[in-house]
DNA sequence: TGACAATAGTTGCCAAGGAAACTATAATGG
DNA sequence: CCATTATAGTTTCCTTGGCAACTATTGTCA
């Protein structure tokens, strides 16, 4: 295993990347005219997925973007209708967010676009390689949220 | 299969955007204080990977980065001394960048840096299952870059 | 040949996110 | 119980990258 003759193409940080680009993109593009961003797509999703409620600090951790970030795309989204925000009652430094109605039924909506996106990007991959994608992706996750995670 | 019962977790776009954003930011620190930003290493990167010399254009291609960022990618690089940048001779439209002698030696420290954060990211994984993580990526590269780039 | 299309690169403008300073609330510890 | 520390969220400043309009060069085709 000599280190020296393969330079990059070692390092998968930068193939995640590349893709990881070219999917944001064309997903961006997809969601032009939904009068959503990527970013808001993010929020909300992450929002959806957690069920009920969620802090903007817990949106912050599990997406990556800053507090600051998620600070002003929650104003935007609640602009936009689809985001509720609460003092939270026991501690009142956190703030519950939550979906609107209008918000939950245009989730699955955007779902579907999202769904195109991979299938752009990822049909060329076998059934078995994508299971196998998701699957070491979300260890990736986990593994390193681990560390940053309060095991909240 | 029932595609509503699972919502988010089928979009692998989302979770390679949640890991190479992570990635990202981890690697962007590390290179902190060397004096070239992720964006620049990118840049680098690439005309290193290329050997010889290689067109703005190309790069932009490859790399997923707009033209308007590359040039000015190009710009600072240049403003650092790690870069040149020459008209071609045969078509005068295109430019032919090159690493300096300078950056053909910053260019390996800075892998160590990119092997660094692989390592703290991808550790986790089997080595079995980076192999497998790497050989899918550049699949979806080579898939979807062929529809793009005109073979060249 | 000459007009038009295609491509390469640049620049101005705009949106978006990170860093850090700031406010507010809660927890800790003497 | 008060001071200190930690955490949540906001805001300001700054950098960065995309988009689109623009110039320059080359290719195409009538």
């Amino acid at each position: 295993m000599n280190d020296t003759d393969t330079p990059f193409q070692k390092y998968i940080g930068g193939w995640l990347g590349t893709v990881s680009k070219k999917v944001s993109h064309s997903f961006a593009q997809r969601l032009d005219g939904s009068g959503v961003t990527l970013a808001e797509w993010i929020v909300l999703r992450m929002i959806y997925d957690c069920g009920a409620t969620v802090s903007p600090s817990e949106v912050s951790r599990r997406t990556g973007l800053s507090r600051g970030a998620v600070s002003k795309l929650v104003d935007r989204s609640i602009r936009k209708g689809l985001v509720t925000r609460e003092e939270s009652k026991e501690d009142r430094r956190y703030q519950e967010l939550a979906l609107t109605v209008g918000a939950k039924r245009l989730v699955p909506k955007l779902m579907h676009l999202a769904q195109d996106t991979d299938d752009e990007f990822f049909s060329c991959l076998t059934k078995s390689e994508r299971k196998t994608l998701e699957r070491i992706l979300k260890k990736i996750v986990v593994c390193n949220e681990i560390t940053e995670l309060p095991t909240v």
